[in-house]
DNA sequence: CTCAAGTCTGTACGACCGTACACACTCGTC
DNA sequence: GACGAGTGTGTACGGTCGTACAGACTTGAG
């Protein structure tokens, strides 16, 4: 408008696609051995490309881990939006916790290195923060803030075991775990939110 | 005895000082950026120390978390071993999900680290594996198997959102929660083990 | 003491990494 | 077509890393 073009990137879309080829990496060899290579190699861009996009290796882990972290939240309230009722909640939350749905190998591993890294980066350990906010927001549509916690913590900490149990989870046992939690909800304290 | 002495280290205890600093840079600096010159530096000792007693970075990693797991397991298991009731072993539980004792930021650090790494690291792999099933192990002192997996899964995972939480966690909460699935008990299946 | 056998270490090398930057390319404007 | 502002890239450099290894050191036996 002012006479010549700008800001008008030549290859729309690439930033994502590098951020997406760097959750790939970091899924395969860990966030330990992550370099700017692999991920180039993989997104099959040349290696300058990310050093023109991102400001160095923490920032470009920080947009993919935020990137993650959004992709997560949203498929997260998603589930529990199509729940009516709160019987079909607590259905949503057994999902969470055993289908292979939400956690897939790949997201899982993910997911570890985020925690991980979350406590050496500051820029992660608020996505981190955010997204526990938001999965706790989630719950909340259909339950009580003290349910909604302690299903959170249930959401977080058999997937975990699944990971690296041989077995696959009891999917009755989590339903009449869940079940025990919702039912006991209304005594359930909030202390606080 | 068969004419020269063999296998008498110079300075006994040395691997383990290795192992106990490298359990502290990586608490510090994380798995991605703990290099053997920071390990040597830290524990005291020349670099070629490192070498000599590890086959490896992969190898002295592996071998720091299984002091890390070992050290965890047996407080652990001394904390439940301590209680005398199920409801004391409720009282321990929720110790170990919200007292200071059990998971202290280094150690939450570290667990964190373990998990992610053991993603990528067949031995790290089994350790943590062993590890969950000590933990398990130990609740069943107490519990029924499943009541026992259902709170490993809540003990796993209501620390972890803890560490980024910037509240402190809700202690009647907890020990609500831990009591409904305990009471929930004698109706949680236990299909498998 | 002397002497090996075995324990340890200081140094150096090749590999790989992150990053800077001079240059090539693209495309709206004229 | 020519221009030039802005977009994108290939290469090369300094630095750090893991690791090998020649040799110094320690120690019990003779």
């Amino acid at each position: 408008m002012s006479g010549t073009r700008r800001e008008i990137p030549n290859d729309p879309g690439r930033k994502e696609r590098i951020l997406d080829a760097a959750l790939d990496v970091i899924s395969e060899c860990g966030v330990h051995s992550t370099t700017h290579r692999k991920i180039a190699a993989r997104a099959d861009v040349p290696l300058g490309s990310l050093t023109y996009y991102f400001d160095g290796m923490a920032d470009l882990l920080a947009q993919a881990f935020a990137r993650l972290s959004d992709t997560m939240s949203r498929l997260y309230r998603q589930t529990l939006l199509s729940a009516g009722s709160t019987a079909e909640a607590e259905a949503a939350v057994v999902e969470l916790i055993c289908g292979p749905a939400y956690a897939t190998e790949r997201d899982m591993t993910l997911i570890f290195e985020m925690y991980a890294y979350a406590n050496h980066n500051a820029a992660v350990s608020v996505t981190t923060r955010t997204w526990l906010e938001r999965s706790r927001d989630s719950l909340a549509l259909h339950f009580t803030p003290g349910v909604s916690r302690a299903l959170d913590a249930l959401i977080e900490g058999w997937p975990m075991h699944r990971a690296f149990a041989d077995a696959p989870l009891d999917r009755r046992l989590v339903t009449e775990t869940v079940h025990a939690i919702v039912t006991a909800g209304p005594r359930l304290s909030t202390d606080r939110a």
